[in-house]
DNA sequence: GCAATTTACATAGCACTACTATGCAAATGA
DNA sequence: TCATTTGCATAGTAGTGCTATGTAAATTGC
């Protein structure tokens, strides 16, 4: 147990580092959901931020982006084009295709839903040091490329 | 915007962190959610591995550390309990209260869930050097306070 | 150039996770 | 003891996910 290189230890170690993240990363998603004023889900908030970003997308990249089936996003699109927050197009170059964009209206209740969570998340970590905060900036840059990897 | 010690740039900096953060961490959780082999929810993992570690407990505990309101808790016991992973206990202190406890059949599943998603998730990490992994543990441990302060 | 296939999305039906409102039984307290 | 409070269960509803399947447009093969 003292060998610094034994494989079967690094790998339990990575084990549990993987474990931990993964119960800690749904306990605070949770946690998020639970803000108060945030009345859709988080992949619709997620929808949104990808959209304003990227601008009118298909349905079927949507899904794939948001690792959700596709029938998943056209039911989710559906709800928020109902809200006034996304507006569909015929795809010009694709008959078949529907591009999915974001509205004015719905820009305005991203801006909102982020200004609310910063304003409930970012006090809280005014608490840690400015390493802690570092680290907190690699994680998340860890996992949304551990995301990717799917 | 040359003061290093602007407050509204420390606010504003902190904010994209906190929202950062919340996307990465949600983003990540979906993912794992994806992972072949996870018939059940992210919230019965969390339940299991509480009930696991901490013993009976009871129905309005468990609302209150999953942050979710007391009826999504009962339907979730009766349903882990028809899977045979959980049991219920009248509380012998008190006549209105559940005592939920784990059973065998829960702690092997919940020993299956966590070598897949260790299998799943690992060999991912090990493409990230030592700091950013130290990164990433003091990130859950930090993701876990921040759950706590609702 | 047209039939067969494939592709993109929508719809239907289901399971599960949430919520609020409410009911019932046990505990508490005046 | 009777009223109130507390703990949980049930009912009803909305939203998110899935698979299976239908339809229309694009592509392919001959």
């Amino acid at each position: 147990m003292q060998d610094p290189h034994n494989q079967s230890d690094d790998a339990t170690a990575l084990g549990d580092t993987a474990l931990e993240l993964i119960r800690s990363a749904a306990r605070f998603t949770r946690m998020v959901a639970r803000v108060p004023g945030i009345a859709y889900s988080s992949v619709a908030w997620r929808v949104l931020a990808d959209l304003s970003e990227q601008g009118p997308t298909r349905v079927s990249d949507l899904a794939a982006q948001q690792r959700v089936a596709q029938p998943t996003i056209t039911v989710l699109v559906q709800r928020l084009t109902a809200e006034g927050w996304l507006e569909r197009q015929r795809d010009p170059e694709d008959g078949r295709a529907t591009l999915v964009l974001i509205t004015s209206g719905g820009e305005t209740a991203l801006q909102n839903y982020r200004q609310s969570m910063a304003e409930r998340i970012a006090p809280l970590l005014v608490e840690f040091s400015g390493k802690d905060r570092e680290a907190l900036e690699r994680a998340t840059t860890i996992m949304l490329q551990l995301s990717e990897q799917v």
